[in-house]
DNA sequence: CACGTTCTACCATTGAATGGAAGGAGTCCG
DNA sequence: CGGACTCCTTCCATTCAATGGTAGAACGTG
């Protein structure tokens, strides 16, 4: 009955308490999040109520709290992430009026393509990427597209502990993907996220040719016409990679 | 030499710290942060590294600092800005495409609007709203929109303590902008913010006829075509509102 | 109206946070 | 080449900010 009980340090508490947030959810109790949070009710609101002093978190009426509007501001403005947003932004909107289709933009993290944008129509097909959500590298063309250019080592690696909890791929099927993906230079999966779509993605290559993020398209399964796809996401990254700095 | 000599509580200093970074600045050096923050620089170094063990920062070689692609995706994925800005979207790609020009979005906090998107084409004039940045009221489309369509308690907070720091603007002519925006439902402003641009903004309520958001465009002052402007504004307006819950 | 639930406030205890100092690591320049 | 400089990193004795059980307030509910 100290100085933190469990062990944490302070900033170890107010990390858990911005992650307490399930994902696409935007507003918790108090009480349920100083559950999810693993804090004792007392912690969780004096912390909470110091971080929404400061705006990072909105503290409204009853107990409700959100993640605050000047957390957001303070790291859209300040993210990396934004730099290649702007940049890949004209081209996607590009892509996105010819084809009249779903295109996104996903960043590597860990094992995972991470999306940092996503345009999509009315009338297009279902699309499993959101925002800021996540996919497993072996099941998105982005995320494959993102590791089919990685080090050798980063490769290697990810074969390693690869497994996949359905048990539908294994690690060989992955390591052919990544190899024709780095020859042939995109990607492309049909009807495996879902049954009717087709997703293609393209690496995306800094100033010093380093990929750092896939642009994509998902389209239905029928509209197949690689001959024309490829070339203009190629012809997209090229042109995004060369507003990228560093 | 002890618990905070200055006073400040965990809290306060981990804000600072992401507080520290300016606007569109993406990488900082420790020591620089250390200064901007008001931290010494073990201090500093400490709460850097604890957070980007969490990921919340990134601790690049050399000591320089960034914000966390972690941050970003707890951020944007649980923020509510996320929930208004896929239901604009859609809207705002028609509204560009028809009218080939910038579109933006903001929201009001404070005194200042708040700008949540952004699009723009490679050909449109300039724009100085920026994703994640900020204009005071007074000489922003949106941010007269927004405040137009608050509260008159609110109206009033903002208005008695107004003050335009180049005093080409007083209180009077503010109040009588947003009441004639009240009354119109719309905000235009020739040449304001830029000489050759002409901004013109609507607000966007939710289904409980609040005032959340405001949407805008900014076109060549030469093309003044308010009768088509402000309907297709307004129309996607209603359009953006009725998919907004709260 | 009594009971359950959730938020808010209080305050004695104590170990986590603090920051100066010293030790690396790298860079610049005469 | 070596001295001076800058910046990052680590260490550790000191001490006050953080902690969380407890109690009470504010609702909502059957």
């Amino acid at each position: 009955m100290a100085n933190s009980a469990s062990g944490d340090s302070v900033v170890d508490r107010v990390v858990r308490v911005i992650e307490a947030f399930p994902e696409g959810v935007t507003s918790l109790q108090l009480t349920e999040l100083a559950d999810r949070a693993g804090l004792p009710l007392s912690s969780a609101h004096r912390l909470v109520r110091q971080l929404s002093e400061h705006g990072l978190l909105d503290l409204g009426a009853g107990g409700t709290v959100r993640l605050g509007l000047r957390l957001w501001e303070l790291v859209n403005r300040n993210s990396p992430t934004l730099a290649l947003r702007q940049a890949a932004m004209p081209f996607m909107e590009d892509i996105q009026q010819v084809l009249n289709q779903n295109v996104n933009l996903a960043v590597l993290d860990g094992w995972e393509a991470l999306f940092v944008e996503r345009l999509s129509r009315r009338g297009s097909v279902a699309n499993r990427a959101r925002i800021a959500g996540r996919m497993p590298v072996h099941i998105s063309s982005a995320g494959l597209a993102l590791m089919s250019h990685q080090s050798r080592e980063l490769q290697s690696e990810y074969l390693e502990q690869f497994q996949d909890p359905s048990g539908k791929v294994t690690a060989d099927v992955v390591r052919h993907f990544l190899a024709e993906a780095a020859q042939q230079g995109f990607v492309q999966l049909a009807g495996v996220v879902d049954p009717d779509t087709w997703g293609i993605a393209v690496p995306v290559m800094n100033a010093k040719r380093r990929t750092v993020a896939a642009l994509g398209v998902v389209v239905p399964l029928a509209e197949m016409r690689l001959q024309a796809l490829v070339p203009a996401l190629q012809t997209a990254a090229r042109g995004i990679g060369r507003q990228l700095g560093d």
